[in-house]
DNA sequence: GTAGGATCTCTAGCGACTAGAGGTTCAAGA
DNA sequence: TCTTGAACCTCTAGTCGCTAGAGATCCTAC
């Protein structure tokens, strides 16, 4: 058993982190000292790692609760995480396409403007102030 | 001069989200009716329309507030601008370069998951479980 | 026994809105 | 002129996923 300062450098989460993640549910509350401090064991440091790495990925902790939810039933079909996934999959592939458009808007206006001259004339400004000279379709 | 809910149709920006704008000091706070009642002009027509086209190419309200700041100004140089947008430029194409990481690991667990197993096997909760299968660096 | 680092709870703050309550005003039709 | 009702007003609180701080308590090593 240990505390969770020790948690928190196993697994590479903030100590503030952990104590939300179990306030909102994610994690069950932990064992206690006499002195009400919290202690862990090996389990507990292996999901906190499956969340740790589940935010990476980018998931929401609404999904990672379903996710959760669904390894403490080993019998239930896989399908609604494998859902949960390609949802995710999805998204991220959409907030990819939406930046790239974004990027390249950006190029084209800080390319058109070296830096020299007066903000009255500044062609990043200009840019800003009409969306009609934008190519795609990023707003 | 026209209304707020005006505005908001000729801009595409919502009504609480101008008046959150005038709130926390991007635009100035709008001339009044007798009855207490926001009225605005083409100019804040087109503050406004620079603002909502920043926001959609990701600027922060902080970096707005700096863009118009130097739109107030003429004769400043317009450095400023440039290194404002360069930096959003940076940020988009770092942004851009972790989600695609993110992108080939989701894809790499959503694949191996045909949906049709239990999740006591499931792929996709143990790709979770085990950031050791990942080949990139996304966390 | 004591020092001091780690822990505890609680509240508030971040950014950029969004939602709702409860009250007032404006514009159009009768 | 009166009435209706959509649009407006302010204010507070909620969203998400933390993060920061205050003030108190605990644990461990010396």
């Amino acid at each position: 058993m240990f505390s969770i300062g020790e948690l928190s450098r196993q697994t590479g989460v903030k100590v503030p982190t952990i104590r939300y993640y179990e306030q909102s549910g994610l994690l069950e509350a932990a064992a206690r000292t006499d002195g009400n401090q919290r202690r862990y064991g090996a389990g507990e440091a292996e999901k906190l790692a499956f969340i740790r790495h589940a935010r990476d990925l980018g998931f929401s902790l609404e999904a990672i609760r379903a996710l959760i939810e669904l390894q403490g039933h080993p019998d239930r079909s896989c399908a609604e995480a494998n859902a949960i996934a390609r949802g995710q999959l999805a998204e991220v592939a959409d907030r990819i396409r939406r930046l790239q458009a974004l990027e390249g808007e950006l190029q084209r206006i800080a390319e058109g403007c070296d830096g020299d001259g007066r903000a009255g004339s500044c062609y990043v400004l200009r840019s800003l102030a009409d969306h009609g000279q934008c190519r795609g379709d990023h707003g």
